[in-house]
DNA sequence: TTTGTTAATGCAACAAGGTTGCGTTATATT
DNA sequence: AATATAACGCAACCTTGTTGCATTAACAAA
């Protein structure tokens, strides 16, 4: 899998994530930092971020990709299943910090699961 | 709205998730029905049906949507919050009937949510 | 059963998100 | 400074899904 390398687009990217739980599309950063970085670096890197176990991916509406910071995963697995909130006023994703009790299914193993809660979130909230 | 016209791809659609509460995606219907019908109607009718309240829809692994049928929804709402399961080795995708707890989150409003349960089904399960 | 309205269809072209191959650049190690 | 190779940029491509428009076919009414 090879060494991890700071370069500019991984610090930069990084920095994206460390400020709180708000998650980020793939299409924003690169609307964001696409004259900075060539797309498929950003593709890349996030890629690479994902399998270190450093961030965590899920899909939001209408199946694009989002990245939000890990909270206590490894690069080996990836323990959080949080609920993803989508707010479909302004499109702003977060994860929220809640236990969500996977149900019990007979005859099937559960790798992974993906909860994505859409509505208004606390701003655009009338 | 316009009324529903009986067509022959409306009919063969609606045979297809006349059998069980298993899922089909609009990618595996192009490819099974392809050569008898055009990519867009297929994408229309089931466009149609959705609105109709007749199936929902919902997106699996790589954002892929994917069509089954409604259990007590009509055109006006969907209560339908039931999970979905899907089998990361054969692909298969069905609804789990099973009521799920959407956690409380104060200063937001849920209007809708998907949960996407991945893991291994029961035939692929050792 | 013919006529007329308009929903539904097919086709081609497009759009958007994301991926791939490959030659070049730059990081980190010696 | 020399070297190995990870990371990059670019262009071209792939896939799922959408749009505009001319044509066809449901279906209701005459």
């Amino acid at each position: 899998m090879g060494v991890i390398r700071k370069t500019k687009a991984v610090e930069v990217l990084l920095n994206e994530f460390n400020t709180s739980t708000v998650a980020i599309s793939a299409k924003a950063l690169i609307e964001q930092l696409g004259d900075t970085f060539n797309k498929t670096t950003i593709y890349r890197v996030l890629d690479k971020l994902e399998d270190d176990g450093v961030l965590h991916s899920f899909l939001g509406k209408e199946g694009l990709k989002w990245y939000a910071k890990c909270n206590g995963c490894t690069a080996k697995e990836h323990k959080d299943v949080h609920p993803h909130f989508q707010c479909l006023v302004c499109g702003k994703v977060d994860c929220l910090s809640i236990n969500v009790t996977i149900p019990k299914i007979p005859n099937r193993k559960i790798e992974m699961s993906q909860f994505l809660i859409q509505g208004k979130c606390e701003d655009c909230f009338t």
